[in-house]
DNA sequence: ATTGCTATTGCTCGCGCGAGCAAAAATTGC
DNA sequence: GCAATTTTTGCTCGCGCGAGCAATAGCAAT
């Protein structure tokens, strides 16, 4: 220990210390801070006591080592200019600490990176891995599963057919059908839809349900256009490539984006940019469902996760000792606003 | 070792197992893993082949036990509805990262959590606690500095005048004197400022700084209101609330607000609810300057912290061993756009 | 008081690694 | 070639705790 020299710092008081201080043994004090142990209310009393006298806590460290269990899970995001991360953040960190999970936040930079930041994770031994973010492909998840360090990998709002992961999401299927359903009904007929990066196959799922959809049930070939990430700064540029110089006849009536960061993107340009005005001149639909499509500047018509539902089952899947297949979609519910 | 049911986990590699792989002692294995190590090259390379092989990789839990440095810091957050939360979270994951710090995510509740939140974090030995939140007040802080329990408490983003805390920010009273000037030169003179909670002293500092400037100097005292949490959304309903049903002649002719996200929210009210044009009927200025407030939507006139400089000052402090007075103030930037 | 049972307590051993020293090997100077 | 280093390797011991068992205390029934 060779910190005398911060005085906030106490360093080393351990269970032996508050043994002494209580007149029992190192065990029973061990025991007073577990909650499956048996131990008599008198000697946990003293315990407490003399362990806030001290000031003593369990260390988690000794605790997971000794245990081979320690209570925490990594969580690896990669895509920080997406506000919908935060509130995935807010959502999945409060709910994990109220169950008792701690977390390891793992920024991964890109795709290359990816190895790099499970590996971080594995050292800590992390009772399992948390992926939100769209840079883990498939032949990444497999270097991961392949090192086999990890009791759990899970997918956090992604589908993933993975066998070995297990992905909690929304069912893009049924939204974009449902949002497609909605788009034709009232009355738009030229969809655009504005795609996320190409690298992830389980993104392309709501694209492809959408196009493929529309075409089936009505006549036309929607264009598409993509960005190579979920940022509205890029968004806003694609988008004004795109539609620059465009006359009535030739503007798509509706964009149809991927989720909420390219459509808020988008509206930003379409309104200050090219002039336009939405929904009359041309609608837009996002998904996800983030703050700001409520506020009074987007008024998004959106598609909203069940968040809250999906980290409840996450915290339930982490606390459950089988491993069998845990995989889940969510129903999540069509947002109409005035965008659309 | 209870996981034979889940194929991706391999478990207990452990650096006798590599030893005895590699032909040397379990020592050397380790040493192999350390990058200030006396190790020849030929061990190394005999090392890094059988650790490859067996796919083991050192436990940091035990490390950190046995050399009494974690190598973990705990960021505590408390207030994700703020845009600025995001940015500064992927500023300094990616820096500590860089530089090998692992990254311990404690979203704190509310004010009387702090205490728990801070317990997480000790529980796990960490080397360090940043605050990057409003809730922490004196009290709180001094609640962790009694228990004597980290090496380090750093505030970031925030100053904090706390003798046994170090504060890593930009400097606000220079910067709200800049503002104000700017303000008064460009021809406003009947400014509101637009505060965030009361609870923290600390942020006071950008509002009283504001108002006794502008007192001072150009006479007359400026009007404030206050929003309970730096949440766009509701800003907006305080700002409504207002400035509703007042004429050009009440009404103030700059919001002049604590933070980009109260201006975000204000801004938003401001045109879609009360119908004011940004600036002609009332201008706005923000601070942080958060990635939207560049954006065509919002274009607004702000004041840039230097955050990569705070973050690389930050990794800094965390290496160094002395315990110095390593509170920094950084001078920040005015970004002058549309909005005022 | 004695037996039989359960609740509680204490203990040995091990989790995987690092500090720090002692032994062995490699290198240098002459 | 030999002694004097210097580098590298192996080792003892301990970090703080938990699993699992042995010992003890507590208690009711006989």
């Amino acid at each position: 220990m060779a910190d005398g020299k911060n005085p906030a710092f106490a360093g080393n008081i351990t269970a032996d210390d508050v043994a002494a201080e209580a007149g029992v043994s190192r065990w029973t004090v061990n025991r007073a801070f577990r909650k499956d142990a048996s131990i008599s209310p008198k000697s946990l009393e003293k315990v407490r006591i003399a362990a806030e006298r001290l000031g003593y806590v369990p260390d988690l460290r000794a605790s997971s080592l000794a245990s081979d269990r320690s209570n925490l899970v990594a969580l690896l995001i990669d895509d920080f200019a997406n506000p919908h991360k935060l509130v995935m953040m807010e959502r999945l960190t409060r709910i994990l600490r109220r169950e008792g999970w701690d977390i390891l936040l793992v920024n991964t930079l890109d795709r290359a990176d990816a190895g790099h930041a499970l590996l971080n994770a594995s050292q800590r031994r992390v009772d399992a891995v948390i992926l939100i973010g769209i840079q883990f492909d498939d032949e990444v998840l497999d270097t991961a599963l392949h090192a086999r360090r990890f009791r759990k990998l899970i997918i956090f709002a992604r589908t993933s057919r993975n066998p070995n992961t297990i992905s909690i999401a929304v069912d893009d299927v049924h939204a974009m059908k449902e949002i497609a359903n909605y788009v034709h009904a009232r009355g738009f007929r030229s969809p655009l839809f504005l795609a996320g990066p190409r690298t992830s196959s389980a993104h392309l799922l709501r694209k492809e349900t959408f196009v493929d959809y529309w075409r089936l049930h009505f006549g036309n070939e929607p264009e598409t256009i993509s960005v190579t990430a979920y940022d509205p700064a890029l968004a806003g540029g694609i988008v004004e490539n795109a539609l620059a110089g465009r006359n009535k006849a030739t503007l798509p009536d509706i964009l149809v984006c991927e989720n909420d960061a390219l459509a808020i993107g988008a509206t930003d340009v379409i309104r200050h940019r090219l002039g336009l005005r939405i929904p009359q001149d041309i609608a837009i639909t996002g998904f996800d469902d983030v703050p700001q499509a409520e506020g009074a500047n987007y008024r998004l018509t959106t598609y909203r996760q069940p968040l809250t539902d999906m980290a409840e089952y996450l915290v339930k899947v982490l606390g459950s000792e089988e491993n069998r297949d845990f995989d889940k979609l969510f129903q999540g519910r069509l947002m109409i606003r005035e965008s659309a």
